[in-house]
DNA sequence: AAGAAAAACGGATGATCCATCCGTTTCATT
DNA sequence: AATGAAACGGATGGATCATCCGTTTTTCTT
């Protein structure tokens, strides 16, 4: 039986073999470093660090995207759960409002997330799958807080996501030195939009 | 005499010798070019772009930061008029207002002001003089609105040049193809942001 | 457990990109 | 016209990128 069709249509992929794994592993927990310290990520460099052969790292993340990417599976699954909880909330606007909060947070802490999030493509299908799923969820907590009538007219679905990108490179750009006042910076920017798009 | 003790503290430098100054011209033109494709910029390439030497290119600007720094003066001389008319007008609200207009419309007109706008520090000596000089007019339209009460406590001026960058950030990134529509979005998110900044 | 097939590995290496250095040319000055 | 200074160009050494292929490791089969 040919693997390609075995295969064909499913979003997970055979398993790795094991010693494939651990260098999987290996390299994102490198890559996560570096995405933490800010530095531009280097595919030869990060075989070095994590003692692979520069090929290995290339098998496994073709683009430096590819592996921020991969770091960024954490966060964004944790970011899924957040949103499904707050489909599950009552109030359509404290749902959507404290989803908002998180996600300019998240962006904040995390630094692998922002280019995921802001990148119009995904380089791995992995991450395209959980960017719908995000997506989808997302929808509905815009729609219902449409719905109720707390949005003011003329804001689009497709104006949220380069909206709350926009609050996270904002916050960025502030001249906050600790983590903790660039995330009440974020949470201020983020309040004077969502005072900005609400119905008055 | 020595000519550093000459020019000591001054911004203007000497004049530059004519074939200087025509290779110049040639460089800055390519690279608008290149800032308005939205291509990276490779000195290499601009080199062999503006029929010049390499080393021409870096001796003018050593990086392509300072290259996109040399294309925006033009933007921020513009800008800087904008700010000269607005500190003329009456009311504390609409001119500062109108030169948020002006200052985001700019950005997404013109791809080479993002990056100086946005950079903590300047490469060129003439750009941190013609930046010092935005900062101090925009600090006076700035502080006429808080004066009049028309802004929100807790927006300090800090605040302003990030908000601003994240605003021609996020009309960035939505999906809108022609520069029009673009505009109308920028011009859409300012609004936003505009509305949860006034005092209410 | 042994052997074979498949999957993954590593790093040498050619290709590409970067930026400096220095011998030559052009310009301004007298 | 001569001289010194300023600017020029592009060859080139150095760094980075990413592929290719001979070797090793794992998994599967019997």
């Amino acid at each position: 039986m040919d693997p390609l069709s075995v295969y064909a249509g499913k979003v997970t992929a055979p398993p790795l073999r094991k010693d494939a794994a651990r260098n999987r592993q290996r390299i994102i927990e490198i890559g996560r470093k570096l995405v933490a310290d800010g530095t531009t990520i280097q595919l030869n460099e990060v075989a070095r660090a994590a003692s692979v052969g520069v090929a290995t790292v290339y098998r496994h993340f073709p683009t430096p995207q590819a592996l921020i990417e991969a770091v960024a599976v954490d966060g964004l699954e944790a970011l899924i759960q957040a949103a499904e909880r707050a489909v599950e909330q009552d109030d359509p606007w404290t749902a959507f409002r404290d989803f908002l909060v998180r996600i300019v947070d998240a962006q904040l802490s995390d630094a692998a997330l922002s280019p995921v999030l802001s990148a119009p493509t995904a380089a791995l299908p992995g991450t395209a799958h959980l960017l719908d799923q995000l997506s989808s969820l997302f929808t509905q907590l815009f729609e219902r807080a449409g719905a109720a009538g707390q949005l003011a007219p003329g804001i689009t679905l497709a104006d949220m996501t380069p909206l709350i990108c926009g609050i996270a490179f904002s916050a960025r750009m502030h001249p906050a030195i600790d983590p903790q006042e660039r995330a009440a910076v974020g949470r201020h920017y983020l309040d004077v939009v969502l005072n900005g798009l609400r119905t008055r």
